[in-house]
DNA sequence: CCACGGCATTAAATCCGTTTAGCCATGTTA
DNA sequence: TAACATGGCTAAACGGATTTAATGCCGTGG
């Protein structure tokens, strides 16, 4: 059972009597080799198993089909459909892709892409890690490397983003409680370390702003983006003075876990407090109260930030580094009410 | 800012006035080299960003570091911690690992099987799709691709599993409902079609014929292994004539689904109906009420995978198919109580 | 002074597809 | 018949790192 004898290019050509360049011709249909050679090249190919060897043909076009995606954490829900997204594009263009999680830290994000420099990788597309310095992107662009953005931007690096527009949908989830008659509106998770926690932040306050309300001292309590933050966040956002009645959460998980301790202290999300998501993801929809959230689009930067790279290896657009910004929707569900005046 | 020129190993040689033998030993700290010339390589090949070629490296010494892992779907959080603990292993020992979701499509497995073979990859984890013919393991043996199977079995394949004891766990969610008084106990989620499901089913059946009791007609209520599905069997589980007290679940997120679904309806889960998971997630402590589940021992699967094929990369094992049960624990918490007698 | 051992270094073969200039045979046109 | 075109195929260079046998050099012991 030893890998018995490997084939390759030259075992089809002796065995057939002609050339390696004609078999290698012939395996990638070119009009230079003659149809009934072609056909038995590749029935005879077929027949013994012949497998591929990317990496010599690699070595030689310098191009290797294969196109790294890093992000913050590729088992969080919420790159989930970006990702589906993205590997249902790539895979339609025959790419391999090559998943990271860099867990926010710059050292294994550059270790990744010093990995992907070496296989040859045809691209990126990443969600930069906090604080990635400028000059980790300039190298990998100096070494051949297009880089694509998603949901996070960063700066000192001309390269295209695709996001959603996170002020604006932050803006349609206060706006929304603010219309329902809430005044007092905390915002739970997150930080202001990432644009994303900037541009969540700044929509929350314009709209509070616009509305002529305040921000209390408290209501904003930073933290991870994960349910059980969120849970721990609950028995903080119960006990302030002059209790806000409603609470804008980073994302559905936080929003989730938040809905979750709030049941657990007695009380009942969705009526007692109005709660809203981010993300929409697939349980926003599952939770009790279902979940009102905001529509990020996740599957439209996924896609489109693929096509953009993928356009970009293929030649056809420069790629400037632009912003495109996806338009996020409301989706109003069972979790926010008008203030339950008691 | 054109890829200024290539740097190779020629490169760093001729400007040091070595060959390139001479670098190559040096990178990689060969003691054939003498110690300040190798300093002086490393040293200038850090200064001008020498880029090691992996294709080129691979294609003569027949070695990748690269390792494929293969799952049903990576964004699923079951494998979330797998996958980490995969992850942490081969970080540790340098390898590159190549993931991808099979979505149980025996096709998208070949083709990633194969492109695993074009690229030398040097072994795969894998936990196999449904109805994967014996066949497609047996080539990628063929061509020196070694095995480990994780989470499921698979007949006519002679390749190391590592998974929990999918029998003994269920057994031990079914007997904790049996001595808090349940006599009408139903499984929810799942199929027959994989090892994994037919074990779980088997672990259940077995625990109820011990204590005496019977399966009734639509208490096994199959299904994907989601939250949706669990939320949407709610309503089947509800309406059973003789409606059971308690259910067992499939997994966590099934469980989590079937919880919100009760909710839904109006009755009180952990109270009027007694529920379990599998698999002890983040969230099964952090859902309401907190979940009484079984914990699978993913973190242990995941290492010893990885570990067991790592030895058999560097030729330490022969890894005959040998079957490694990780044995699972009962955490029990909020969702189950003594029946409710109205 | 020669021989031999040990050390540092290198020449050159090798891994396997890709690609282009060029060869040969046949067919076409003036 | 000469000149030219076309179609089908191939020789050979190439990509960049690895590896082994071989080379040159210096020092030591006889």
């Amino acid at each position: 059972m030893r890998p018995v004898q490997k084939i390759k290019l030259s075992t089809i050509g002796e065995a057939l009597g002609v050339s390696t360049a004609t078999v290698s011709l012939a395996l990638r249909d070119s009009p230079l080799v003659a149809e009934a050679t072609r056909q038995r090249i590749k029935a005879y190919a077929r027949e013994i198993g012949y497998i591929y060897n990317r990496r010599a043909a690699s070595l030689r076009t310098s191009k290797s089909d294969i196109i790294g995606v890093v992000v913050h954490d590729i088992m969080n829900p919420f790159y989930a459909e970006i990702l589906r997204a993205i590997e249902t594009e790539l895979d339609r263009s025959g790419q391999t892709f090559l998943l990271s999680n860099h867990y926010d830290s710059v050292d294994k994000q550059r270790i990744f892409l010093e990995t992907l420099m070496q296989l040859g990788a045809d691209g990126v597309i990443m969600s930069p890690a906090i604080d990635t310095p400028p000059a980790d992107i300039a190298l990998g662009i100096r070494n051949g490397l297009p880089f694509v953005f998603i949901a996070r931007s960063m700066d000192g690096a001309d390269v295209p983003v695709f996001r959603g527009d996170d002020a604006f949908g932050i803006g349609l989830a206060t706006n929304h409680l603010i219309a329902l008659g809430h005044t007092r509106i905390a915002m739970i998770g997150g930080s202001d370390k990432t644009s994303t926690g900037r541009d969540r932040y700044r929509g929350y306050r314009e709209a509070m702003d616009r509305a002529g309300l305040d921000e209390r001292r408290g209501w904003r309590i930073q933290g991870p983006r994960t349910k059980a933050a969120g849970f721990e966040a609950a028995s903080q956002f119960l006990a302030l003075r002059e209790r806000p009645t409603a609470a804008v959460c980073w994302n559905d998980l936080v929003a989730i876990g938040l809905m979750s301790g709030i049941a657990r202290a007695g009380l009942r999300p969705g009526i007692d407090i109005s709660v809203t998501g981010y993300d929409d993801l697939e349980e926003a929809s599952i939770a009790t109260p279902a979940l009102t959230t905001v529509w990020n689009g996740q599957r439209d930067v996924g896609r489109d930030a693929a096509r953009a790279l993928l356009d970009r290896i293929e030649g056809k657009k420069s790629l400037k580094g632009t912003l495109h910004l996806v338009r996020p929707e409301l989706h109003i569900r069972q979790s926010t009410s008008k203030p339950n005046k008691e």
